[in-house]
DNA sequence: GACAATCGTGAACGAAGCATGAACGCGCCG
DNA sequence: CGGCGCGTTCATGCTTCGTTCACGATTGTC
């Protein structure tokens, strides 16, 4: 069985019974599920907090799950996966859905280890791995795909914390990023007791900076850091 | 999303659950799917109409998978790219399906724009001219039809296994390839229970690094592998 | 039907890579 | 002056990885 420990689940479904067996499995199993009984309080939701995937039923009270879908994407450009729950009648919904943007679907009746795995699913090929992209910040390069990075074309030696830091430093570039966003990337809610942060970006420092004759990270007092290329 | 318009696809699977839901789902997408619930009203299908790719189960009633698309290859001298569908514990399937022919795996479950990008992926490759595959990764090169690798033209001996391991890393060349997914690719949603892949690795290795100059299988620390020439 | 060869598995151990948490110093600002 | 935020350093412990080996399952052979 796959493991869905930790995870950020929303379930937005009108019918308690189902709901109820649903979120009980899922927080059996580790998952951190909030729940919404219908759209508008399901849409709040979503778009408050951040979640690894949204399970939507369509036949919803208020704001059906494809309108839910639809605004999501458009109005909050989200990119959460989201999987859509179907009555084996709806199939018409599906072009709907897709065009939606919902990224798979399970039809009635599934039994709960199908759930589990299309979650797992999911959120493994959202996170990290399918978003192959090659992050530029003037001279330095990382590539998500290939985990490298390079810096006057010369390959630098990241940790895997490292690593990540300069990929959310890089995304968000040339803005600040605060120290508390870093620490959620890094450790999720449950950040260590004590400053590491100031150690990582030490080493980080040491690898993409120091070598070379501009730094680009930069420190935000009292906020957090930045990457960018000074004039 | 990958486009699948116009393209003819050919499902062969006996869950009725799944098939309408993969069947509606590719049809959304513009895709023109057949279906066939059993291995022979598969075989009598994908004998009688053109076909761009078929998507076949392992388990069938009736002829299986794997006869099925021997079948196809020997009597019918068809070169229609298959792609098989296992579910757990049909491992051993694997090679057999190499060696009848069987061009890319999806392991159960999984979600359907993976399976939606597979199939573009092979459409294209098969469009393209490449249908046999030869794989070739700097001087190491690997052939999927004859089930041989040779690296610096001398042969190497493989195991079942580290052949599944050294052509999935191969086509993802030179990208890193999580742990997960190639036990996924190995053993179905279900790995042992213990860390084998690191000896699978190590026996890798062995053959295709030791003894040679330059290793080609490097590790991504806490994601998995990759395999790349370094400069 | 016994024997040998081939493989996958799971355990164990040491080594290397890494994160952690604490300590110290420095500059800034109230 | 004294606290605060931050850079720097380092020792410690944990995690991951490479390596090895023994056992059992499977397969092919005679």
């Amino acid at each position: 069985m796959h493991s869905i420990e930790h995870n950020r689940i929303l379930l937005v479904e009108d019918h308690r019974d189902l709901a109820e067996t649903i979120v009980d499995f899922l927080q059996t199993l580790g998952g951190i599920v909030d729940y919404a009984a219908d759209g508008l309080s399901g849409l709040h939701l979503a778009s408050k907090q951040r979640f690894d995937v949204i399970l939507l039923d369509v036949m919803l009270p208020g704001i059906d799950g494809l309108e839910l879908a639809r605004k999501l994407r458009e109005q909050h450009s989200s990119s959460v996966p989201i999987l859509m729950i179907t009555a084996r009648d709806e199939l018409n919904d599906k072009l709907a859905g897709f065009e939606a943007g919902v990224d798979d679907y399970l039809v009635k009746p599934f039994d709960l280890p199908e759930l589990v795995a299309r979650i797992h699913s999911l959120v493994r090929r959202t996170r990290g791995n399918l978003t192959n992209e090659v992050l530029t910040v003037e001279d330095l390069e990382l590539n998500t795909a290939t985990l490298t990075a390079t810096r006057e074309g010369k390959p630098l030696t990241l940790t895997p914390a490292g690593f990540q830091i300069l990929a959310l430093l890089m995304r968000n570039a040339p803005n600040v990023v605060p120290r508390e966003d870093i620490e959620n990337t890094l450790w999720g809610d449950e950040p260590p007791a004590s400053d590491t942060l100031r150690s990582q970006i030490y080493k980080l420092r040491k690898q993409v900076d120091k070598p070379f004759a501009k730094p680009l990270i930069h420190t935000s007092q009292g906020s957090g850091y930045r990457i960018f290329a000074e004039t």
